[in-house]
DNA sequence: CCTAGTTCTTTCCTGATTGGAAAGTACTTT
DNA sequence: AAAGTACTTTCCAATCAGGAAAGAACTAGG
């Protein structure tokens, strides 16, 4: 069985939000939108997408006195990311591409 | 300038697609159907719309006295597809994983 | 106390996509 | 004439995505 690509993972800025948080152990709201550069409301509804699969836990805190939200990829979540890391490599590999030269 | 998504190319059944096509110099219609494991008229759809932007030609022709359909990447879809790889390399680097072979 | 600001979340809305089913096109074969 | 091949187009219903705007919940300032 071919592996598939995962379309929770798979849209364009769940993508990214997932690679990113694949990358550290958590970030901040603030932080992931202004990476991506895209709108509050759009951070939110992804993120809750994101949680809703599992593949995202959602911490609130304080910072100071102030609310503050970070996100971080669940196991699940780390999982599901590898494995469409995989189906994304298994389709390009088809194609002949290589990061080598020649 | 981080490169870009093309929106065209990443949706999943086209980007499978022009995967398929990179790979070979044409393709039949039939074999890029039975590869994917989806309908004709999905097919259809995708690859006029990749011919639309410019991306692949589509070729009519016989076998016989039978109709049959081939596609083939131009150079500007293979340009693209290279470039899209590029993009989704740059994301999925940052967490310290690749989509191209080694 | 009242207003303004921070940090998100939700709702409202509108446009774009996707895929399956079914009908259609244009031949060819039986 | 009827059926089959090889797609293409239309119809449709389901998402989905993003922006704007309104909310929520609390804190800070005058």
């Amino acid at each position: 069985m071919t592996p598939q690509l995962n379309p929770v993972i798979h849209a364009p800025t769940r993508l990214q939000i997932v690679s990113l948080l694949a990358a550290a152990d958590e970030a901040e709201f603030a932080f992931v939108r202004d990476n991506l550069d895209i709108s509050d409301s759009v951070l939110s509804k992804h993120a809750s997408a994101l949680e809703a699969a599992g593949y995202v836990k959602i911490r609130k805190g304080h910072v100071g006195k102030r609310p503050r939200t970070w996100f971080s990829l669940t196991r699940e979540g780390r999982a599901a990311y590898t494995a469409h890391v995989a189906a994304l490599q298994a389709i390009v590999a088809q194609s002949g591409l290589s990061v080598l030269p020649g």
